[in-house]
DNA sequence: GAAATGATTTACCATTTGGTAAAAAGTCAA
DNA sequence: TTGACTTTTTACCAAATGGTAAATCATTTC
């Protein structure tokens, strides 16, 4: 079954005919390795699942400085959901960490589903609320020394850890390099 | 007019039909400080809109340290919304930081609204989502220095600093409450 | 394989922050 | 006002992290 249908199914149910209109709206999209989905300050235009590979949200703070804001990993939703809707400019970068499959929908079809699809909307905003809801509570905790911050990044994203850079999980445990370096050391 | 139905009014329109159905389902809560909204391991079972005074989500990390996760001044929602929908545990605390005047809803009004209101779903979604959005943006970031994102936590909640106790910023900014009190004297 | 490029580790020292303890300031009730 | 209590500030030293620079390791390209 199509990747995007099969997560959809855990927040309602659809029937043969619904199912066949989504996959209708569905497309498929490669991006290479560090390819953007969507940029700051462009307005977002799709509405992105990643069937394969891992994308990164990232931004440029005052000092010029990248720092990765979140990763997310496959069957996930990938988009800058507000200002989606609300047609306003993104704040941050999505990125292709590596290689990505992802299956997209353009905006008009979006809100189509809506309203020809009885129960789609339930369905569509319990997937937006959890992939916000992931990102406010998965990500790192403030108050917790670098170490605890990489060892909990770890037991979150097992599978992260050797496919993404090491300056890129360090800027969203907010620390430099070298110090993540030094720590990934004391933990061998 | 009730502050909560003007909040609403942001995100969708409403006819007077519909607003009073809306009030008749409301009820007033009044929160002594320090009083708990919602409890870890307990399931949440209203929404509640802060009409007066200053709310505050906390929980207790592995160190038994009591950690403060967001503030949340007047005209917001305030409810664990994830665990409110999906009846399951919070993970943390919802309590009264100062005096507080609540309106809240109970699950099966919110619900049945969604079911007579034409268009309520929708609003009701931009709501939650607009809340779930400034929690995971207006919170400090992890890769500034503590004195950074002191001053940002002042920029962003210029009217909290005198109204909360030092030691639920320094939590909630991830230094202990010296260091905060060091920043504070180095800032004068 | 060699060179070039990029990523990671190491080293050094300065700075920031934490932990413990105590002093000072503020709050409240009798 | 006093005394009990809580909150905030200060001090001291230890530990963690940052900044700069260079060395090592890995990957790509020719």
């Amino acid at each position: 079954m199509n990747p995007f249908i099969e997560y959809s199914l855990q927040f309602g149910l659809l029937n043969k005919q619904q199912i066949e209109l989504i996959e209708s709206k569905m497309a498929e999209l490669i991006l290479q390795k560090d390819q953007y989905f969507s940029q700051a300050g462009k307005i977002p235009l799709q509405v992105g699942f990643v069937v394969e590979g891992i994308m990164r949200g990232c931004y440029y703070n005052n000092r010029g400085e990248e720092i990765t804001r979140c990763f997310i990993p496959e069957n996930n939703l990938v988009v800058d959901y507000v200002n989606f809707e609300t047609n306003t400019a993104s704040s941050e970068y999505l990125q292709a960490e590596t290689n990505c499959e992802l299956i997209v929908f353009l905006k008009k079809d979006w809100e189509e589903l809506s309203q020809t699809i009885v129960g789609w909307d339930n369905i569509k905003n319990k997937m937006v609320q959890k992939c916000m809801y992931l990102k406010s509570r998965k990500g790192p905790v403030i108050s917790q020394d670098a170490t605890t911050r990489y060892l909990e990044f770890m037991e979150n994203y097992p599978t992260l850890v050797n496919r993404v850079p090491l300056a890129h999980i360090a800027s969203y445990l907010g620390v430099t390099q070298q110090s993540l370096s030094r720590i990934r050391k004391n933990i061998r």
